[in-house]
DNA sequence: TCATTATATGAACATATTATCATATAAGCA
DNA sequence: TGCTTATATGATAATATGTTCATATAATGA
């Protein structure tokens, strides 16, 4: 059984880690995730719900959308948003946890 | 009991969060804290055994103990780092292993 | 003290990141 | 078709980040 600490990262692997951290490293897009645990949005909600830039909220839901942490379903000319990695959601929200109890 | 989806943040755990995951967000940074999994180890083994050099693992390490994800002790001139964080080598743990498996 | 070894630091550079503005696209409806 | 609303995109500028080189510091032992 291959185990996270005992062997050697593949470049793959460590490419996969890095990035999806790196999308969880921004005060921004923590804020727009934090926000989708709640209840999907659409783009606009977004933006006003955290007061930032449609086009803002717009690349960082890109971003995320490439690293499959978010999908959305389409109703009409709104998109709206939510979570698409369960696993990833979970270990934001032990962060949080774990940030707020420090 | 507060909880990390039903409330919004405050804006010093948000920077907590993002500072964390951003030094996950690193692929030198991860590599290092992988290393450390293992066994402390001493600046010098860390560059050999990565092969990089010790003027970027002293930086990086720098980092990582600003945030207090590892530690050191002294024995004579070396000193050797290890982790100080449980909590976030298991995030980190946690997603080496969700991104191995995809 | 002087030399050696191990680590830390500061400056500089290249690259990456983020937010913004202006504009484009796409869907729905009169 | 033309208008409106919602979202996406491209370019740009400011800032942040990561690595490197050169050098400084710190501890040890001859």
């Amino acid at each position: 059984m291959e185990s996270s600490s005992s062997e050697d990262l593949d470049s793959e692997t460590l490419f996969i880690v890095s990035q999806t951290f790196k999308a969880l490293g921004d005060p921004t897009r923590i804020r727009i995730l934090h926000l989708l645990f709640k209840k999907e949005c659409s783009v606009n909600a977004i933006a006003e719900a955290l007061d930032i830039r449609q086009s803002t909220v717009s690349h960082q839901l890109r971003f995320l959308k490439n690293l499959r942490l978010v999908k959305y379903r389409r109703e009409g000319t709104t998109l709206y948003y939510s979570p698409d990695d369960e696993h990833v959601m979970l270990i934001l929200k032990q962060m949080i946890d774990h940030a707020s109890h420090s």
